[in-house]
DNA sequence: TTGCGTGCAAAGGTTTTGCATGGCA
DNA sequence: TGCCATGCAAAACCTTTGCACGCAA
């Protein structure tokens, strides 16, 4: 069974804060260590990675697979609305995040639950493509 | 410059036509060296990579990583087939992977790019949630 | 024959895991 | 004090690379 956060402790309050002060832009875990480890103040990768996954998991940070880079990044959502109930849409160009609360959206995911018996999972799922800015449509 | 040489070899053509063979579907490296291994006719890993990324080179292939999957996929695309790509979605409890052929999806899609001026790129966008067999509800 | 292709193993990188210790509540 | 958190190192993976040999043309 899964155990939430129960204890705060100085790793875990850096880490949070560390990536909320970035203000959108996301990091590989081996940054974040990087980072740390320049203030003078390290911390070990595997309690990085542990951390990182339970801000996955609770939905304060998204985490994304880039093709082309080297490991998984991470971004803090700032939204102070609880982004656990929609969509996000990733520009693969520009890293451009945006918050997507459409009906139409709500739609298809009860369409999927009840035709395709898939339960998704607003919190974990990304969609990657372009945005309008990096379209081909305005070269 | 692209090199003109390039020899036809019993593994250049196994590995094409196996990814040819699964019509759309995807497959990662190390599946590839299974299948191949299961046949009896093993192809060392490194030829694997090799061929997918000339395969990729040359745009027979497309190659896109799944979080949370292991390592990267390969897709073959056919060129008659260029648009039927599909969405996948990706059970987080068993991993199992679903390939979602869906007219629904397609309006989804279009919808996005209309309203919301975003071309999603189904190649890279990944369901996450859980399978009817992993969900709460058949509990 | 020429020189790319192949396979093996080692290397390089990311992420996970085991275990003893540290630290919050 | 009871446990979870931490850190180190090793392990587990995926992918690339070096090298000697094989093989297509």
């Amino acid at each position: 069974m899964e155990r939430a956060t129960s204890y705060k402790t100085r790793q875990s309050e850096a880490i949070l804060s560390y990536i909320a002060s970035l203000d959108g832009l996301h990091v590989t875990a081996s940054q974040i260590a990087e980072a740390f480890k320049e203030k003078g103040t390290p911390i070990g990768v595997a309690t990085i990675y542990r951390h990182l996954d339970k801000l996955v998991e609770s939905g304060k940070v998204k985490k994304y697979v880039i093709d082309g880079a080297s490991g998984a990044c991470y971004q803090y959502i700032s939204e102070n609305t609880d982004c656990s109930e929609h969509f996000h849409l990733k520009c693969a160009d520009c890293g451009k995040l945006v918050h997507l609360q459409c009906g139409y959206l709500d739609d298809m995911q009860q369409h999927i639950l009840k035709q395709h018996e898939f339960d998704i999972n607003t919190t974990k799922t990304v969609f990657y493509g372009k945005c309008k800015n990096c379209s081909d449509i305005n070269r």
